[in-house]
DNA sequence: GCTACTTTGAAACATATGTGAATCCAGTGT
DNA sequence: ACACTGGATTCACATATGTTTCAAAGTAGC
């Protein structure tokens, strides 16, 4: 999946809060992420934090680079990252890969799918859906073992994704736990009924993930 | 802005309610948009509604394209519609003409800000943010006039854009009428004072519309 | 093994937003 | 003029989720 590591690339490693690219700056290289995860997020001048994209091992973390030339989300480790440095060097906004379009339109469709869960569906639902679909990627990357992966979000981090309070999603993980529908410590998530979970995530039969 | 009509390339007209894609196909064209909105949306089951993007006179309507070939929105005419229609041919996911992913990466700059405006902000900051967004749009395309513009949504539209329900975005716009911060009636919108509808918005100083 | 810090768990209470149902109103076609 | 229609407006009421606070349980550094 990953391309060869060309000479001016570089392994790079952050510690968890560490910025990959910093908010109304210019990015200077993307990554392909080896190890751990990070995200894309936005701050309100309040403190209220958005996650806009999460990514995972194998994962390649594209600066969303528009013409105006910065970032307007900052991207942050979530844990230890290793990642394959690509310098962008004087990369124009309109120079961009063969495949970056169709990346960038899986992310679309990705952020369309977030879209529907942050307006429209209620706390288990949103949950169920952002679980799914992170193990549904954990797997694709061959990071799952049967039904379980590892999973190392806060429930800070899931509220800030899912767009509730951390004590909601406490309480509303308590909840899909007592039914079974999945266990979630340490860590570590597993879904004995993938199935029964993805009913609770009220996807489509036709939705990605 | 727009290329020109190359000879494959045809006019073609939408009336409210049709679709200019439709889920789970594979999309056929896609649309310069001349005259006319229209929207990108996903339905649950049980009817909710959520619209994943707007689509103003200008725009070049793109379809989300990723690897499978089908898209998993469905696009539909608001107004009617009169557009350019650019067919795809047998043109593959991995085919897209430079600038396409330029294009693209805007798109998920603003839908991060939808992200973060579903997932984080309030009903009177998600509808600031909306007209504002809209009204700016307008702007840039040379159809706004002074401090208004066009604005041929319904409160339901509205609604489904924002995450919120229609009786709500009823009684928002109500309250923000009274508080003299814009006005909005039979698909009219005037802005008074523009800056006050961006501190509404809880927009950051660098965050773009 | 002790301290300091982060994360999870819980309870009581507050509120923004949703629900359901009428009514009103403007535009359209007959 | 009249009936239809989709949209806007209102009201009374319900509830999912947020807020605040504190305690318990892990985890990391030394």
């Amino acid at each position: 999946m990953l391309s060869q590591i060309a000479p001016s690339d570089d392994l790079a490693f952050f510690r968890p809060h560490q910025f990959l690219a910093r908010e109304n700056e210019r990015p200077e290289a993307y990554y392909d992420i080896l190890e751990g995860w990070a995200c894309r997020h936005r701050l309100l001048s309040d403190g209220r934090r958005q996650i806009t994209a999460l990514y995972l091992p194998g994962d390649l973390c594209d600066p969303i680079w528009p013409l105006s030339g910065v970032c307007h989300d900052a991207v942050v480790a979530l844990t230890n990252v290793r990642a394959v440095r690509r310098p962008l060097g004087d990369m124009q906004p309109l120079d961009r890969s063969r495949g970056a379009g169709l990346r960038l339109a899986e992310s679309i469709e990705r952020q369309s799918g977030w879209l529907v869960s942050l307006g429209r569906k209620t706390a288990v639902e949103r949950l169920a859906h952002l679980l799914l679909e992170l193990f549904e990627r954990m797997r694709r990357a061959g990071l799952a073992y049967g039904q379980q992966c590892a999973l190392p979000l806060t429930q800070t981090d899931i509220a800030d994704a899912t767009g509730l309070t951390a004590v909601h999603v406490n309480r509303t993980l308590q909840a899909m736990r007592a039914k079974g529908v999945l266990e979630f410590h340490s860590k570590w998530l597993r879904i004995p009924d993938l199935g029964a979970l993805r009913d609770l995530a009220a996807l489509g039969p036709h939705d990605p993930v």
